[in-house]
DNA sequence: GATCGCATGTAAGTGGTTACATGATTTA
DNA sequence: TAAATCATGTAACCACTTACATGCGATC
């Protein structure tokens, strides 16, 4: 329906477990969520202000960092109360768009041999996203031992375990039909 | 890199299969690629009349219509080459961001009931796309056969099938294990 | 004569990215 | 001392959606 901002529930989220910096929630996406949710520091800064003023952050600035500023947000109860509310909304399916299948429908008009070489590339990319996703899977399985959040991270990755096979195996089987 | 409007791809590629007009771009989009690809009108008109003026489409009225305005557009000679220069670079790839596993990594914060409950709700949501995908298909089987376009539409609506069948058994399978 | 499908469109706003700017601190 | 990393931020721009507006034509 209403097209709600759900990157201020990904930083509530993230700020529901601790309290950090946007520098320490971006480089906690890019490591840890990069397959199903990442933010520009664009909208990451701006977003942390926004909260902060409707009091569902707080912050303070980390001494210990010297003359480095930098500003550590805590979540407050309004804001988890939010966050809350949030997470008792039905989920919003979300629109997959994939560009190599836009382009593969339009196949007709360029040789097999160049298509083979689409999916090929796309292959080699899934191949490095598992990889990496299992070096994460790894670390959070080592790491995160007995922390709260755990069985719900592997879960997750479990999607992307699921997501990525299906997806090789489909272009193994669509470049033996090209053949 | 630049982020380039794709938009205009979807559109070109529709018309370098045959002309058509605004409405059948935006009734095609949804019977045959809302899974993968669906534009609003109001991405829809402005983008064809740009094309137009960069002399990648042309338009004419259709008369047969009487009073009601339909104007079909048709694909230039040098709209085609832009669309053939466009297959012939990389395709970027997508991020999938899943509003479901945003919340679900935040498990932690809701009763296990709860999680089951999302799941379930996005199980029946796959298994609805699973049924229409499949009336799509058995559709392109039957009526497009003999058409140039028609193992390529098969190998796009193939991807998906991978896609939801995986899952559906990522739902039931994270379902047994909160049990 | 009401309703539904055909058909085209716009205003207003949001969500988001890229690219850049600035400066401190740590490491090679 | 140069380069990498830590850290925060903004300007400019674009893609895209929602919601609305308008009117014809066919069907019930």
């Amino acid at each position: 329906m209403a097209r709600t901002n759900k990157s201020q529930y990904a930083l509530l989220g993230l700020l529901s477990k601790s309290p950090m910096s946007g520098y320490d929630i971006k480089s906690l996406m890019q490591k840890m969520s990069q397959f199903y949710w990442s933010e520009s520091n664009a909208q990451i800064y701006p977003t942390l202000k926004k909260l902060e003023n409707e009091e569902m952050l707080t912050s303070s600035l980390d001494q210990s960092s010297g003359k480095r500023e930098k500003r550590i947000y805590s979540i407050t109860p309004q804001g988890k109360a939010k966050l809350m509310k949030w997470l008792k909304e039905p989920a919003e399916p979300s629109v997959y768009r994939e560009e190599l299948l836009l382009k593969l429908n339009l196949g007709q008009h360029v040789p097999d041999s160049e298509i083979k070489q689409w999916i090929q590339d796309h292959l080699i990319g899934l191949q490095a996203k598992q990889i990496t996703l299992n070096a994460i899977i790894k670390h959070v399985q080592e790491d995160h031992e007995g922390r709260p959040d755990q069985p719900y991270l592997l879960m997750t990755y479990d999607f992307y375990i699921h997501q990525i096979n299906a997806n090789i195996r489909w272009c193994r089987e669509s470049l033996e039909k090209l053949n």
